[in-house]
DNA sequence: CTGTATAAAGAGACCGGTCTCACAACATAT
DNA sequence: ATATGTTGTGAGACCGGTCTCTTTATACAG
């Protein structure tokens, strides 16, 4: 078999000057489609080009540009549906514009995200967008801007770091959902989040690492404060990384001396743990605990009952990151900024009204 | 401010170079870490790495080495959690063995499939991961085989290119659902894909154009065909696309004289729109029309009643993908080989028996 | 004390593009 | 006629690494 091929040195710009008989330089300027070039020769070069089957070596070409024409991405977790939503607003919004996307996975791990950062700015990616695993580790977020390279962070802000974000409107969505269960009679209402923690209680709001799920608990307590309501952390539960945590988190919920009624699910991961949890204990949503969930995931439209959410809008804010970066590595005169994309609650059916 | 760093020239091995008073080729290879360097010179490079911050250049030793250490992935659609689950599986055996993953989609369109692939040619991939939108369509693929990189079809194969795939058994997945429905009694049976199509019906399977689709409606028509009923291509539908193409899809079909009582689903995002649809008709699962989905997404585990699925185990099928792809990157004397990942059924809820 | 083997460091070509500059050919101005 | 400008092409440096080949320094044998 001729067709075998072990891989043959590929056809470079010197090798199509040479069939169409003229300079490298002048097949570069055809190929490359830059300078000016006669009819005539380009006419000869391309099918030059043509008959060697000639492709060019973006690697190469990156190398005496300097833009690689690629965009970085740095996500928690792409199985996670808001990260693979995000990523698909980013990969849009990059398409558009004529960049690649490249995905790196952190797992939500501070070293991976490291190792990530590090990966892709070897590789000379012309921008990077990043989730911050942590919001309190920041140094080499900062190196990624001391090397020049155009960063956004995604989902989460970093205040010190002076550069621009792209996030919900995490606090504002805290306090509609949570007004809303007020509204609807709540009175001991718990936050949980799948945030990694010592135990899985919370003592102090400002030492929450990640900025959306501390700004909700923000919101969260706020109007609960406003509330008046007593204690407004005693029931803010971390640590639902997976079904058997949040078993246990929302077994030992229930199960103290005045349980909550009401259940805010810090993402629509968590949503369907805590679901499934109360589906397991043979509780009934709404009728023995009302639950909100963020995130408009798919699971959430088609339970009994469906799933009152805070929708995210994800993809847009996928997108905004996208085109935000895009218009850095342009060199547009911008303003560091944080972008908030609003979010809207949808209600559904998993809140019940409670008699005062 | 001094800090707003406007790009400076990178750091280059020459430069730390100069800055620890040795030749580029010692501080290369201290800073490579290939060849022989003493100790001392050793620490005396680093250290200048250190105090300069190299980060070496990733695109230029790609192009010394001919290797990038990435491998693309050419998929239809991230945002499906198919291939979501695929790309963590694709991810994960990259990262094991030391590779990157860069993610094109296709939007299962055979232009942009082509583009992407000509792209990451162009980036010098190490290795490619292709789901091809048409198994008809193979120029563009032969092409990277003849620019002699490693190619790995997935999710879907195409016998006449001679290059590995890896797939689930779709067949026997098919044949194992539809026994199941008709040892329960149905005898109308419907299959409904996502395949685009001119019409919403099928005359000739061979035409489908999707080697998983037709594998797996070949399997139902030979259950049908074995268990002697009559006219088995009669309800199988091509289409439902969206929400609304499905919901005219499965109201046509149900407004049959004879209509089918058990629909199967081709994957998760038609099964949850078929799902929706019956629930806006108003039916209910299984008492008025019986149903099963391929692929454990997420929802199909928290509806009411919980729908029964093929478990096509993606993840593995990803993992596998990436352990073959290496393989054949690091020039494993392997066969070409069609690897399909076993799937089982799960039983749940959405199946009725119908007495007899 | 010299000869040779060996280890360590330096010099420079090379990968495949881009891009600056030099130069040739021809048109227009003086 | 010579000076000036314009357009198209060629020559070769350059990007930042790798890697081969050569040179220099050190070790040990005779």
């Amino acid at each position: 078999m001729e067709d075998s091929a072990h891989s043959k040195r590929s056809v470079t710009v010197a090798d199509v000057a040479k069939a169409a008989k003229v300079s490298k330089a002048t097949a570069a300027r055809v190929l490359g489609g830059y300078g000016v070039v006669s009819a005539k020769i380009t006419d000869k070069v391309m099918a030059a080009a043509a008959a060697l089957e000639y492709r060019p070596n973006e690697l190469a070409r990156s190398m005496s540009t300097g833009r690689s024409g690629i965009i970085g991405v740095v996500v928690g977790d792409i199985e996670n549906a808001f990260f693979s939503l995000a990523v698909r607003g980013i990969s849009d919004a990059a398409r558009l514009a004529g960049f690649n996307v490249i995905i790196a996975n952190s797992g939500e791990e501070l070293d991976a995200e490291k190792s990530a950062v590090d990966l892709l700015i070897g590789k000379r990616v012309d921008g990077l967008i990043v989730t911050p695993a942590r919001c309190d580790s920041v140094d080499h977020l900062q190196h990624v801007r001391r090397a020049g390279v155009p960063l956004v962070l995604f989902d989460r802000a970093i205040p010190e770091l002076d550069v621009d974000a792209v996030t919900g409107d995490d606090r504002d969505a805290a306090i509609t959902a949570t007004r809303y269960l007020i509204g609807q009679g709540h009175r001991r209402l718990a936050y949980v989040s799948a945030m990694d923690a010592e135990d899985g209680g919370l003592t102090d709001i400002g030492r929450i690492s990640n900025s959306a799920v501390r700004e909700r608990v923000e919101g969260f307590v706020s109007v609960l404060t406003e509330a008046g309501l007593p204690n407004p952390l005693h029931y803010i539960r971390l640590g639902a990384t997976n079904q058997q945590q949040t078993d246990s988190v929302i077994k030992r919920l229930l199960s103290e001396g005045s349980p909550p009624t009401a259940l805010l699910a810090s993402d629509s991961l968590v949503g369907l743990r805590i679901f499934k949890s109360l589906q397991s204990l043979g509780l009934s949503i709404p009728k023995d605990v009302s639950m909100i969930s963020f995130l408009d995931a798919d699971w959430t439209s088609v339970t009994v009952p469906p799933i009152t959410i805070v929708d995210q809008r994800v993809y847009e804010m996928g997108k905004l990151a996208g085109e935000r970066l895009i218009a850095r590595i342009e060199r547009a005169p911008l303003a560091v900024e944080r972008l908030r994309v609003s979010t809207s609650l949808v209600v559904r059916g998993s809140v019940a009204a409670i008699g005062r």
